[in-house]
DNA sequence: GTCAATATGAAATATTAATTCCAATCTGTA
DNA sequence: TACAGATTGGAATTAATATTTCATATTGAC
C-alpha cells in the first residue's frame, strides 16, 4: 500500500553512525521533549539497545509515546525498528576483532603482501589476549597456583604446538629456583621420568586439538599415580580436562592455519610467576 | 509461597562466566533437548541476548517451552532472567580495548593478588604487540622472507628465553614442509651441526639481552661460513646485529621481571608463514 | 490576546512475546 | 511387554510491551 511506501522513501538510517549523524544534524530543529530523548539516546545507547520503551522513557524523563514519535521523526516506523539499529551496533562492536581478522585473512589470501600476514598474526594474538582476559576464571587460577606452589617438583608436559609454552614454563620456573622437570626425553625415557612423580608433586599439562596422543597418554598415566594436574587446553571436551584437578580453557584465534599461542603464553607466565610469589610468601612466613 | 522461595535458595548464576561453568558442569546430566539448547546458548550468546524466546528456540531447533525449562533448570525463574545475564555480558564487553588495557595495567600495578599478575602479563603482551605493529620495517621483512625462502635448510638458533620461539619456528617450518634444523643438541654436537651449513642455507638467530653466549658464538661461527643470517634481537647494539644480513629490533614489555615474548612470537610466525607462501608461489611459477 | 498549529501527557488498545498446561512420546526397569 | 517417570511438543493462557488515540497544553504568528 502507498502509505507504507511513503516511509520507505525517506532515508532511514540503517547503521548507528548514520543515525547519530542524522540526530546531531537535526538536533536544533527538534521539539523539546524529542530533543531530550535524542540526547539521552546518544548518551546511553546501551540502554536503548536493551530497555523497553517504558523503561527508557522513564529514564529519559519522557512519555513512551514521545519515544515513538522520536523514532518516527527519524523515519522508522516505530520504536522497535529504531532499537534494532542500537542492537546491531552492539553486535558489531563485539565482533569487530573477528571481522578485522577476516579482512586481514582475505587481504593476505588475495596477495596483499607480507605486511598483511604480519598484521594477521598480530591481530590473532591481540584477539586471543582479549578473549582470555575476559574469560579467565579467577578462582581456578588461585586453585592452580595453590596446587602448584606446594608441589615438590613441577612436571611440565607438552608436545608439538604446545611445546614452546612448556619450554618457556620450564625456563621461568628455573629462574625462580622452582624445581621442575620438562618431560621431553629424546632418549625415549619419558615413561620412566614420569614414574618418579608422587602425589606430593604436580603437573602442568598443555594440549590443544588435535591432542598429541603422547601428551594424553602421559597425562593419564601420571594422573593414575595420584599426581595432581593443572591442564591448559582448548575446550571442555578435551581429554585432558577429565584428568585435571584444575583446567583452563584457552581459545586462540588462528591465522593462515596457525593458531596464536600468545594467550597460552600469558597464562603460563602468570601461573609461573604467581607460583613463585606464593612460595616466597610461604617461605617468609616459615622463617618469620 | 514456599515454591518461589525455593528457587531463590539455589545459587543462580549472576554473571556469564559462572553461568557458563554451571552449564558445562551439568552438561552430561541434561536431557537431550535441554542439552541442545545449552550448547546453542554457549555457541551463540549474542543470539540469546537479542532474540525472543520463539526466535531463539527456532534457531536452536527446539520448542520455546524447552528454552524456558532450560532457564528454570539453571535456577532462573524464566527465560527473561536468563537473558539478562547474556545482555549484561555484552554491556561489559563493550568497553574499548585501550580502556581495558589501561585498567589492567592500573590494577596490576596496585598489586591486587593473583589476578593482577595475570592482568600484568596480558597488558605486557598487548603493549608489545602494539609496539611491534607500529615499528616493523616492511622492507626488512620482505628482505628476510626472500632470503629465507631460497635457503635449502633453515637453521634455527636460540637459547634460554628465546628458545621457545625457536622451537615454535621449527614446528611451523616442519608443518609447512620446509627443511629446517633446530640447533639444540643435548649431546653437545652443535658445532658439528652448524658445520654442515653452507651459503645456500640460511639462519634465523634469536637472542635478547643478556645475550646467551652460546647463541652469539654459534652465530659468529656460522656467519664466518658465509651463511646468511636473519636476526631477531632487542637493540642495535646487540652482538647479533653485526653478523646479520637483516635484523629486527623487537621491544618487549616486561612484567614482574619477565619479559613478554608475544611480539617475537608474532614476528616469528609471520616470517615462517610468509616464507611458506613465497615458496609456494615460486614452486607454481617453476611448474606453470 | 486570539487562533491555529504543534507538541505533550496519559490512558486505552493492539500486538507481541513469555509462560503454563496437558497430551503424547520416549526411556529405563521389572 | 507393561508400567512409571521423565521428557517433549504444541496449543492455550497470561503477561508484557509497543502503539494509538484523544484530550490538554504550549508555542508562535497576526
Amino acid at each position: 500500500m502507498a502509505v507504507g511506501g511513503a516511509t520507505m522513501d525517506e532515508r532511514v538510517p540503517r547503521d548507528f553512525e548514520t543515525l547519530r549523524a542524522t540526530i546531531l544534524e537535526r538536533r536544533h530543529s527538534l521539539p523539546k521533549r524529542i530533543a531530550q530523548i535524542a540526547a539521552y539516546a546518544l548518551d546511553n545507547p546501551d540502554d536503548i539497545a536493551f530497555g523497553t520503551a517504558a523503561s527508557i522513557a522513564a529514564s529519559a524523563g519522557v512519555q513512551p509515546s514521545t519515544l515513538i514519535r522520536f523514532a518516527q521523526q527519524l523515519g522508522f516506523d516505530g520504536f522497535t525498528s529504531l532499537q534494532q539499529v542500537f542492537r546491531e551496533r552492539l553486535r558489531e562492536r563485539n565482533s569487530s576483532y573477528d571481522e578485522r581478522l577476516a579482512a586481514l585473512r582475505a587481504k593476505a589470501e588475495e596477495g596483499g603482501g607480507h605486511r598483511a600476514i604480519f598484521d594477521g598474526f598480530v591481530a590473532a594474538a591481540s584477539t586471543s589476549l582479549g578473549d582470555i582476559s575476559r574469560s579467565l576464571n579467577e578462582a581456578h587460577f588461585d586453585e592452580a597456583v595453590a596446587l602448584l606452589a606446594k608441589a615438590e617438583t613441577i612436571y611440565v608436559l607438552a608436545r608439538r604446538r604446545s611445546y614452546p609454552v612448556a619450554s618457556y614454563i620450564a625456563y621461568a620456573l628455573g629462574k625462580l629456583k622452582i624445581r621442575n622437570q620438562l618431560v621431553e626425553s629424546a632418549a625415549g625415557l619419558n615413561a620412566e621420568m614420569i614414574g618418579f612423580a608422587t602425589p606430593r608433586d604436580a603437573v602442568i599439562a598443555i594440549s590443544f586439538s588435535p591432542y598429541a596422543p603422547a601428551t594424553i597418554e602421559e597425562t593419564r598415566s601420571i594422573a593414575e599415580q595420584g599426581v595432581p594436574i593443572v591442564a591448559i587446553t582448548d575446550s571442555s571436551f578435551s581429554p585432558l580436562a577429565q584428568f585435571a584437578e584444575v583446567w583452563f580453557e584457552v581459545a586462540e584465534a588462528d591465522f593462515g592455519g596457525f593458531r596464536s599461542i600468545s594467550a597460552t603464553m600469558a597464562l603460563a607466565m602468570a601461573l609461573t610467576v604467581a607460583v613463585g610469589e606464593k612460595r616466597r610468601e610461604a617461605g617468609r612466613r616459615r622463617k618469620g
